[in-house]
DNA sequence: GACTCATTGTACCGTTCGGTACAATACTCC
DNA sequence: GGAGTATTGTACCGAACGGTACAATGAGTC
């Protein structure tokens, strides 16, 4: 069988869409062949801890990438409010404007968050400190930052799960839109039944 | 063995927490038969479906708990306002103030949502639309009600899921605090981080 | 007691699960 | 070409999966 996944990080990229899309339980390692395109010996060959090793190893190749293209810019940028548009834009991005789910997210609720507690924890944390930072420095209070910052990520999660309960996209992107508006940066796209 | 739930209701209730804490897949049937103290005789003679009608029957329970104290309160109430606050409390109690997740939220997420997608889109679109409704009887818009309909259903399914994340009930509550404020309701609870 | 029907325990079915063993093949460097 | 390592396919394992069959038991009615 030839190989598809030619990198590691190419190889994560479609073990993490077969757990995003059936969550840790129901992504058998037959759905992760399938799609990978490897068979079990080279699966294991790759990740000797099994399905575990490779759902942790998904888990931190999704950090990284936030690490690097969501927190970043709110930790990094001079301009914190500049930071806090590009933040949003990446997710806009990486959720594919809520037509994706956020598969740590969904890990958090099952039973294998017992498994991945501190990875789950510890990237929800980061992201809502990280934009607290960003709104702290954009001039507000602590307390009204740390209250901004766990509002706008508990949106930005709920939006996801509304947008895949009602296979409506457009429910996520007038969540971010909202959330621009928050944090008075412009919008493009138009609200909800405008007229 | 001894039948432990008496009735149908508390049988789905039993069942019920099965598939909130370990989803859909992750619920089996020895799982449940040994939360509800019934055998597979038992359990198919209830539902001859198995574990589909089970989940389906679960859902429909939930649903119609939520219609009786959530939904209800937003239909009826003479005053809107009140009947917001009535929903904000019955929420926080269903949830156990953050320490129970959402059953039909996490089966949106995962592979069941193509099992039960029309009862999962139902649930979630008539909370939203109850909401939006007593929100423009209470003065708005209908498109701002709509805008804060969306955005508070989501806020607090983001909230439950950033509470079971963080392992950290106030998580929610917090959430739950910040619609009062924003719905003009009495709130009681600190803010984070005051001083 | 006899009939009825709901309820239950148990044995069993075929399938799939995650995981292991291992020999065969490909690749790399000398 | 040969040695050594990396990768792969396949056969197999025991356990657990959802589901079925069915006889035994329970309770209520006449």
């Amino acid at each position: 069988m030839r190989r598809i996944a030619s990198d590691r990080d190419g190889l994560l990229a479609m073990i993490g869409e077969v757990f995003r899309e059936h969550g840790y339980e129901g992504a058998s390692l037959a759905l992760i062949g399938a799609a990978t395109g490897l068979g079990k010996g080279s699966l294991y060959h790759f990740f000797p801890g099994g399905k575990e090793e490779m759902a942790g190893a998904v888990i931190a190749h999704i950090d990284g990438w936030f690490e690097d293209n969501v927190f970043a810019p709110l930790r990094d940028s001079a301009d914190p409010r500049a930071g806090i548009g590009q933040m949003l834009e990446a997710t806009d991005s990486y959720f594919r404007s809520g037509r994706r789910v956020c598969l740590i997210g969904a890990f958090a609720l099952e039973e294998s968050r017992d498994l991945f507690a501190g990875q789950i924890k510890d990237y929800f944390g980061r992201w809502v400190r990280h934009l607290a930072d960003a709104l702290a420095r954009s001039g507000h209070t602590e307390a009204e930052a740390a209250e901004l910052a766990e509002d706008a990520v508990a949106s930005i999660q709920g939006a996801l799960t509304l947008a895949r309960a009602a296979a409506d996209a457009s429910v996520f992107s007038r969540a971010l839109r909202r959330l621009r508006m928050r944090f008075g940066l412009p919008t493009d796209s138009e609200p909800l039944a405008a007229r």
